[in-house]
DNA sequence: AGCTATTAATAAGC
DNA sequence: TGCTTATTAATAGCT
């Protein structure tokens, strides 16, 4: 239909080719509206030129999707149900690691231990056990690493007030004397730190900290998935 | 184009419809292919006819799948998107969650301590010596009920064997003397399991348990997400 | 983007 | 459905 007959090959030519895409999705446009009114059929047409450039023709009585769904359905082929699936099973499988977490960590609160058999406790009774021993020896070794930071700022203090006095002094030359602590070295502190005394620092309770980045120890919410 | 114009509206006789879509799906299909390769586009055509039936085309070069993804990016319709990224946020907080719990395991175990200040520490100090009472206080109890159940059943054992004697020593009037242990309160394997004498239980190791059931306290895998 | 000679599609009938 | 054919519609090549 033209004024010539040709051959249906790839046109060469891109600004022959452009044109002709051009003409003929203009044509088979209509064809495809023509066919929905006339047949009251539901038409999904989908075009990318070679250059890249979408069109697309729908009937108007659905959209897309809906098309889509229905090709799913009728193809029997899965368009996205493979990677979904694929989402689904990974996301139960994190929960199943997840639930199985937590039950490990009730377990080592002491919490849900009626599953356990004799060998089972005693590993984790060994367990626990060893891992209180690395936490009280990191508890000390935090508190003297305090305690001497503490020790070396109270001495810099000290050295710079009694600067500061002497330079005092040697403007004025009116010796002042101010309220110094001699003994820096002061211990009471850090031993009490070790002993738990909740007079000094009481253990930071974190109730609204959200569920995921609080080390609530003793009340952490297991619940959740 | 045929023996005489058509107005374009639905064609109320369905047989006649039927035809006529019959014919033009025919005509679009053509055009469609034409399409594709004089143009080297891509194409995707899906019909559903007034009846249900379902016919499609699609370039060689790809298929109905892919076009499809293409359309949503380029339409920037989300097909299934929604869905998907619900899933995905969904994995991801699932990830977070999994990270945070397998981190407080560690630091239950006495790993990974360093981000953990001087309160956290005794927090954790005081809760792994509160579990650590309660896993002893349920082992003991577990040996004590494994204890009473072995008692009984020597016990048993010990009714029936002297009931099987007296039977025998009824029918053929030969006593026969069996070697019974008259005494079933037998604590030495009790005390033996509760000191962790491996002489009796070796603590079971289950190096082949795959990630999700295990309960092997002490060298759990912490890595996997 | 328009024109038009020409081919292609198809409506109606069998 | 398939074939035929008169007729209309689409469009190739050109401007």
């Amino acid at each position: 239909m033209g004024r010539g007959k040709i051959e249906i090959k790839k046109i060469e030519n891109p600004t022959n080719r452009q044109v002709t895409y051009s003409k003929r999705r203009t044509g088979i446009m209509k064809k495809a509206k023509e066919l929905t009114v006339l047949c009251d059929a539901e038409v999904s047409l989908i075009m990318f030129s070679s250059t890249g450039k979408f069109s697309e023709y729908c009937s108007p009585s659905t959209d897309t999707k809906r098309i889509f769904d229905r090709y799913q359905q009728v193809s029997g082929i899965n368009l996205w149900g493979a990677q979904y699936e694929k989402m689904q099973n990974t996301l139960n499988h994190l929960k199943e690691i997840n639930r199985n977490l937590r039950r490990e960590i009730r377990q080592r609160m002491g919490e849900d231990l009626d599953g356990l058999d004799i060998n089972e406790l005693r590993g984790l009774e060994q367990n626990l056990d060893e891992a209180l021993k690395v936490v009280r020896q990191r508890k000390y070794h935090v508190i003297t690493t305090q305690t001497d930071t503490y020790k070396k700022k109270l001495k810099n203090s000290h050295e710079a007030h009694r600067n500061l006095l002497h330079e005092l002094e040697m403007k004025d030359e009116h010796p002042v004397y101010g309220f110094v602590d001699n003994d820096p070295s002061n211990y009471e502190g850090a031993l009490a730190l070790a002993n738990g005394g909740s007079h000094m620092y009481a253990f930071r309770v974190q109730p609204n900290q959200p569920n995921l980045h609080g080390m609530r120890y003793g009340s952490h919410d297991l619940r959740l998935a």
